[in-house]
DNA sequence: TATGAATGAGGCTTCATTCAT
DNA sequence: AATGAATGAAGCCTCATTCAT
């Protein structure tokens, strides 16, 4: 029937509309920093008037949550991928830098907004979401490498170690490369994130680690 | 000469009130993030009107920025006591990081705060000083690890490799160890910061790294 | 289509409440003079909140600048209807003087802003348009003054020696009739401005001036 | 007595102090406009404290009006001067031309000002004083005019037609001088000061007005 | 559903004036 | 008398959010 057409052509409209909305926002975030950004820059720019947005999201905040959780989302795909394809440690490791310097900017921002929301207590239900993806995000991480250690790779600590040091790694890479230092003074960019990406595939390898 | 007296003795207790702002805009900062924490609320911390913290600094971006150059001279003050006693790598890798871990949410304000800075352009000849201090500090960095090169201890690559992995296994640390994440998982924290900084000291002996 | 009136009507209620807003301003700044008057005391007299203002205006500087604006263009439009009708300079010289002398607050008020913003250098652009205006006008009138030159009616100086000379004299009386000498003194103000009037009229008729 | 000299010698400091003090408030008035000029500024400018300041005068507008005061008390002498020698119509409108002509920003700052201080009702006895200062320069004016309309010279209307007039032109004068008009579009300034200058001399001349 | 005008709490900063020393 | 640190009222402006149409 037509009009069922039309309505589900409409809701189809409206969902897409939320998307433009968050992609512009993004944008937005990334090009002026995110206090500088008002809400009614991100309606102009999708072409909709401010109040459209509150039709979307309930709130400002609502709209940084929901982007953070996509970026964590597309995590939790590449994990999924690596663990579907039984990828060994060195190709999850790598992946995993790889995804994280792919975008720093973005990631910074994330990682702002996430201090920022905490602090605020903002959104509560969906700060909860995003803690929920990371989670299990980790537990894929865990049991990739649980079987690494089985194989005798890496080193026998509780997984999370190796989790950790190769998040914090990864985290402290990509502020490095949006550091003014980092910009200025590296000419050998690329040699670097070699040294890195070497660095951090090998930390953690069995025999490198003595127990106190 | 007792005016003289007077007049020093009032010299000290201006200069120390403005220890007192910033000590309380520092703990105000820590608790509640920068963003919630107005001007009022500082002097009303400190037992002394609004207006009078305008006599000490003239924005409160200049508060900020004042709190971040002690930070990065205290930082400076550390690499100058380990070049005087010849700290060998070891000691140099484990200080620098214990000194980042030591206070990470301070660390992590200051973060935040120069990217909000950068991006706003705002008190531009502090941020200037403050990146000089930073640049002298890694100069002083560089020629200590430039020395453990000649000795053969660390992988010969530009020095600044060296330094660069450093800083961003120390910055990521401090970001992990300020997550939830890290807060709720991990019970054995002793046991893994140990595990961080073997990694961390560790990170860049020679025989670990091929170049491609 | 009904909801192309309705936008247009919503439009225009727009610019009504902006004519409102610079009414208000209006009346307030020549009852109480500009520095006593708040945005918030605008907002409140035409009965709206602080922040509509902002939708109207960016600064209240632009408020000002829009006000004196507006009279420099009804002035263009008293010079235009008298080039029109090609008056005689007994009628333009006349006009002008009563242009000036019928609301001597409100001409005084923005002479003062007028020095105010140029010191400040505010609102650059707008001032910009003022003094276009401003130029265009005296274009207007040189033109005019050029043809009673030729005329023979007036002195044959260059032209703007007589437009500066009027625009002086009718400045000044403006000022005269505010000031407090001026309304505890003189008794018969009509006789006086017929007086003042005649003097504006005669300057710089021809034979009344020797060349040194 | 040495106590006695010492004291006096004091009190010929403060008063010296005080003249300093208008000095450099006068300085930095004219320099910076008035809005932008602190208490402070001018204690600095002097070399002295903030405090001392308002050892010598109540408020800032009393600064104000102090440098007003003296202003007209300059045009007080000027008359007295003239009415002594018996100076003649020509040289009196002159000298009065040229009087305020002289420092234009400085009169028209007063002017501002007075605007400002009416507005705001502040400092009324001071105010007080000034206008009778300046009521009794009217009357000078006005006799010597006088004497001018009975040797037959002038016009035979009310003195204070003529008085009125003269300052009127004068004070446009001023303001003329000061526009960016003026100062973009006139070449011959000389030229137009001695057009202005005798058409102020001659305004009001017998035989030029005829009375409705 | 879409709109965008309206709102007003809230932040930063200024500066004349006071007052304890 | 001289000082200058301290004050706090007051002003401008921003922007997330609401709501009537």
């Amino acid at each position: 029937m037509a009009d069922l057409e039309k309505a589900s052509q409409k809701a189809r409209e409206f969902k897409q509309r939320e998307e433009e909305v968050l992609q512009a926002a993004l944008e937005l975030f990334l090009e002026m920093g995110e206090d500088r950004v008002t809400v009614e820059m991100i309606a102009e720019k999708v072409g909709i008037g401010k109040g459209t947005i509150y039709k979307h999201f309930e709130t400002k905040d609502e709209i940084y949550l929901l982007l953070m959780i996509r970026y964590e989302e597309e995590m939790a795909q590449l994990f999924q991928r690596i663990e579907e394809t039984s990828g060994n440690k060195e190709q999850l490791a790598k992946e995993f830098f790889l995804f994280r310097i792919k975008d720093p900017k973005r990631y910074m921002l994330f990682d702002r907004l996430e201090q920022k929301l905490v602090a605020a207590k903002s959104v509560p239900e969906l700060l909860g979401r995003l803690h929920k993806i990371r989670a299990s995000n980790a537990e894929k991480l865990t049991r990739i490498i649980q079987a690494r250690i089985k194989e005798g790779v890496l080193e026998d600590v509780p997984p999370y170690f190796h989790v950790c040091s190769a998040w914090a790694l990864a985290h402290g890479a990509v502020a490095l490369m949006q550091s003014q230092f980092y910009n200025t003074v590296i000419e050998d960019k690329e040699g670097f994130i070699d040294f890195l990406l070497q660095t951090g595939i090998r930390m953690g390898n069995r025999g490198q680690y003595k127990k106190k």
